[in-house]
DNA sequence: CTTAATTCCTACTGGAATACTAGGAATTAT
DNA sequence: ATAATTCCTAGTATTCCAGTAGGAATTAAG
């Protein structure tokens, strides 16, 4: 029952590309963040095809906010890296599991994403980011 | 985000147990269930650790609920099998994990926890069981 | 027009967690 | 006595995911 790794590195370096409106090398953010720059690479080419972030190329290049912080949620950041919330690997050719997913699974999940939903990047305080 | 396989295994091994007052034996339940006998014992003897069920030894042995199905959620079986519910894997020692940790994690697991404590046993609806 | 800094693309590797198996001892109803 | 069961301890296999690697493409700046 976790978050994965991937959405909260995500989640931080989106924070700190929420503190600029020109674009941020993922060195900085790797530097800042003590992520490692190859993982945020991968990271944010899923970032960037889900359109949360756009991106500019070769020298001085970097990655800005695709949308304002208040419209992205933890839910869209998620979705995005680790592709659709699913709280249980149900064998979909079990009618018990059939059963308890749609009798209990299903709820959570649905729960879940409402509340997921609910966090944008604007109701997390600012992170102290010291230099950048 | 997923639930695991021993929770949603115990949840339906505890769903046959409510249905008998006499001990039902490992090897019934993963008959109807399809479940593997021996990992079966494995989540047993943990769902017993936690006082959810008493089991007799022996020729005719089995297990029984140790409670009514209402006072047995789903967070229940999930401690008990799994351990305490952690929605991240957080690094304790970096701060910009601690500060998502109170602002968002925390928050979600106490969402979740609280939710799955509200699901008992008798909150699905009965399985068809056929013999048992 | 060269250089340095960056994104972009595709793939591989390592390790941890978890699903599942195995052998045999202890217990007990019949 | 026997057969059926739980109990205990340990091992193996598999899957997932975090993290790495190499190099191509792009571009600002001098």
């Amino acid at each position: 029952m976790k978050l994965s790794t991937k959405t909260r590195y995500a989640t931080r370096a989106l924070l700190v590309l929420s503190t600029s409106s020109n674009p941020i090398a993922i060195k900085d953010i790797s530097d800042d963040q003590s992520i490692s720059a190859r993982y945020l690479e991968n990271i944010f080419s899923k970032l960037k095809a889900s359109k949360l972030i756009t991106s500019s190329i070769g020298n001085n290049g970097g990655y800005i906010l695709a949308k304002k912080p208040s419209e992205i949620s933890i839910y869209d950041i998620s979705l995005s890296v680790d592709g659709p919330l699913q709280i249980a690997n149900i064998n979909t050719n079990n009618k018990h599991e059939q059963y308890l997913y749609k009798q209990i699974y299903n709820p959570i999940e649905e729960l879940l994403i409402e509340y997921l939903k609910s966090i944008d990047l604007t109701a997390i305080e600012t992170i102290d980011l010291e230099s950048i």
